[in-house]
Order: structure tokens, then C-alpha cells, then sequence
DNA sequence: CAGAAAACTTACCAAATGGTAAGTCTATGT
DNA sequence: ACATAGACTTACCATTTGGTAAGTTTTCTG
């Protein structure tokens, strides 16, 4: 059975939006993309913000099920941190847009950034009750929860999501990289967090 | 004596090519900021792409000093990658548009990034034979220094310019979060590199 | 099979956008 | 005094863009 047109322009929008920008794809080049016209698009969402809406709801689903797919909510300590890390790095490799338009999003704020702020609100509210946890019990080396997140997010999704950066430092952003970077990463965290 | 109409275009141009995206700004915006028609602009530069040539030219000199201003070539160990990491902040509050011009392209790669990405090789060149010398000296934990650094950037970078992520923290992005940030990202940097 | 709702397309449109052409004003050197 | 070059502005223009209006075809339903 077809793939739903609605559901076509949204996974053309998400990559769209997330790699290369709101304003830098229009509705025509969409359309083209997917070989239907801008008024089908408008016929399913009225107006192109609807779309960025639908859109971040759509990457709000896919970060979620990612990230919930992976923790495991038994696991404990660095475990845990590195469950999470490993599901970062595989969505980066799998679906870059996602964390794409996460980034585009926060970084631009706007109207249609509510409900994704809202969600990450409440995902890094958990991060923080753990962190928290963890610290208490002596697990991890004592550091304010937020900031500690903020820093452990900004060097994974940088680290997934900033393939010119690895081109400037003489590594080629391929899958090998990745999984390299992706354990640097693991092990930076690690020594930064667990008190020898 | 007045500022020339060419270096108002270029400071207008990387705050709003920073802060708000390439596409996200029109020369129409620009001039009517600067009081002045959208062709003195042009008069100036010839085009919107040359005008961010221009434009990344300015940012790369801006951080270029900037790096350059807080690291004392005699520092060792951590005391020279607090420098630079106090120095990043340090922009990142006064001038937030040149850490978010320097992303964007490095995000969008594109034509006119050859000239940031060259600098920022070199830049990330000398980085990396400094955390080599220092790993090899027993003063750093071992890591790949190239990840390592990737790692750091995106973390310091991310930190420093992600104001949405910090609000959906819970924390307001002023500048006394800014300062609390930058302490404890130092902190985060100190436990993950110092070997106890 | 009638008809109505859904899922489109064709035909437009007004505003915005990057850019060109030509004119104006001012300083400067001769 | 006058030509010349620099630093603009006014006047346009073609294209792109998001969006509307009005069909047309397909699908579901009674």
C-alpha cells in the first residue's frame, strides 16, 4: 500500500528543514521533490508555519521514541548516560534531520517552537532527576545536573551534527568517524562524570 | 569621525547573518537597519553572496583575535585551555553573532566557506599539536586529541550559544547563567581531562 | 448509480527578493 | 572653473515565494 501523501510531505519537509533550513526550502521546492504541486501541500497544511508545526511535532515523535527506545529504565549510573548517548549517535547517523531541526528550532526559537520546547522541557526534566540521583549516590562526580546537561548535549549533538567541523579537523564524516566519535564521546563523558 | 558606510554594512551583516541565517535575511532588512537604499549595499558589494564572503571574513578575523588575545603561548596544561575556553565565553557574550555565523557555516558549508574552513584548520591544527604535546607530557588524560576537541568545541560552542536548551533547562540565559555555565563547562573540562 | 466529500491540479496574484540602469550629489585634483 | 571619480538614490525589472480561487478527478457512501 502507498505511502499517504501527508505523510510523504512530512518526511520531505523534516529533511528538508532539518538540513537545510525554514526559509532557505520553499513550498515549491518541496513540491517538486516529491513530483506534486505546492497546493497539495497547502491542500494538507494550510500555510508553510503549519507545516514547520507539523514538522516539529513529527521530530518531537522520532527524538522521543529514540530516546525512549533506549533507556532502559532498570539500567543505572554511567550505564544509562551511555545507553542514551549511543541512541543520540545512532538517530545522527540514521536521521541527521532530526537532530537538525531540534537544533534549528532552539536556536531560532519562533512560534512554532512551544510544543518542542515544552517536550524537551520535560525529557531534560527526567535527565535532570537522574543526573541528580545519580550524584547523590555517589555514581557521578558532583556538578550542577543542569549545566552538566547542557554541556553533555551541546558535545553530543555537536559531535553528530557538525560534519564541517570534522572536515576541518582532517576527519572525513563517514559511518567509521561517526562510531569513532561516537566512542571519544562515550569515554570523554565517562571521565568527566565517574569519580576515580 | 564617522564610521564608513562599508564597515556598518559588514557589522550589520554579521549580526543578522549570525544571529538569524543567510536566507533568513534580505538586503531590503539590511539597508532599511542602516537607513540607507539596499543598492549602497550593493554598491559596496556586488552581490548578496559576496556581501557574506566579506562577511566571514570579518567573523574569522574577530574570533581569530579573540583566540589569539587570551592564549599565552607560555601557558601549559589546563591553564591554556581555560584560557581559551574563558576567551570563547567570553565572545559568546559580547558578540554572540560571530560564534553563530561561524556555525552556520560551518553547518551549510556552501561556497564561501572555504576561506573560515581553511582558517579553522589552522586554527584546530595548533589545538591539536598543543593537547598532543600535552597528553605525551602526562599533564592530559588520553584521548584522541582530534575527537577530544571536537568534543570540547561542540560543548563550549553549544553552551555558549544555545540560549533555547538553557531555557528549557530552566535557566534564564543572562549573563550570570552565562558565567555559571562557563565555570561549570570548566569544571566538566578539568574532571573529563586532568588524570587524578 | 447518484452525489458528496476528499485529494488533488490549473490558473492566478500580490508581495518580496536579488539585481541592473541611470541619474544625482559631493569632494577632489588640475 | 571644470572634469572626474566616489558614494550613493530613484526607478525599474524578472523571478521567486507563500497563498487564493476555481476547477477536476478519484474515492467513499447511501
Amino acid at each position: 500500500m502507498p505511502v499517504p501523501t501527508r505523510e510523504r510531505i512530512l518526511d520531505s519537509s523534516l529533511a528538508a528543514f532539518g538540513l537545510r533550513g525554514y526559509d532557505s526550502t520553499s513550498l515549491d521546492d518541496l513540491a517538486s521533490d516529491l513530483g506534486i504541486t505546492k497546493q497539495a501541500i497547502l491542500y494538507h497544511f494550510s500555510s508553510k508555519e503549519h507545516l514547520l508545526t507539523a514538522t516539529i511535532e513529527l521530530a518531537v515523535r522520532e527524538l522521543g521514541s529514540a530516546l525512549a527506545g533506549a533507556a532502559d529504565p532498570q539500567a543505572r549510573g554511567f550505564q544509562r548516560m551511555e545507553d542514551l548517548v549511543r541512541a543520540t549517535f545512532s538517530l545522527a547517523a540514521r536521521r541527521p534531520e532530526v537532530l537538525g531541526l531540534v537544533r534549528l528550532v532552539t536556536r531560532q526559537g519562533g512560534t512554532a517552537s512551544g510544543e518542542l520546547a515544552s517536550a524537551m522541557s520535560v525529557m531534560l526534566g527526567e535527565a535532570v532527576r537522574f543526573v541528580e540521583t545519580e550524584m547523590v549516590a555517589g555514581r557521578f562526580r558532583r556538578h550542577d545536573p543542569r549545566m552538566l546537561l547542557l554541556a553533555v548535549y551541546s558535545a553530543v549533538v555537536g559531535v553528530a551534527t557538525e560534519p564541517e567541523v570534522m572536515r576541518a579537523l582532517g576527519l572525513e564524516p563517514d559511518l567509521r568517524s561517526l562510531v569513532k566519535a561516537r566512542r571519544e564521546t562515550i569515554e570523554f563523558l565517562r571521565a568527566a562524570l565517574i569519580a576515580d
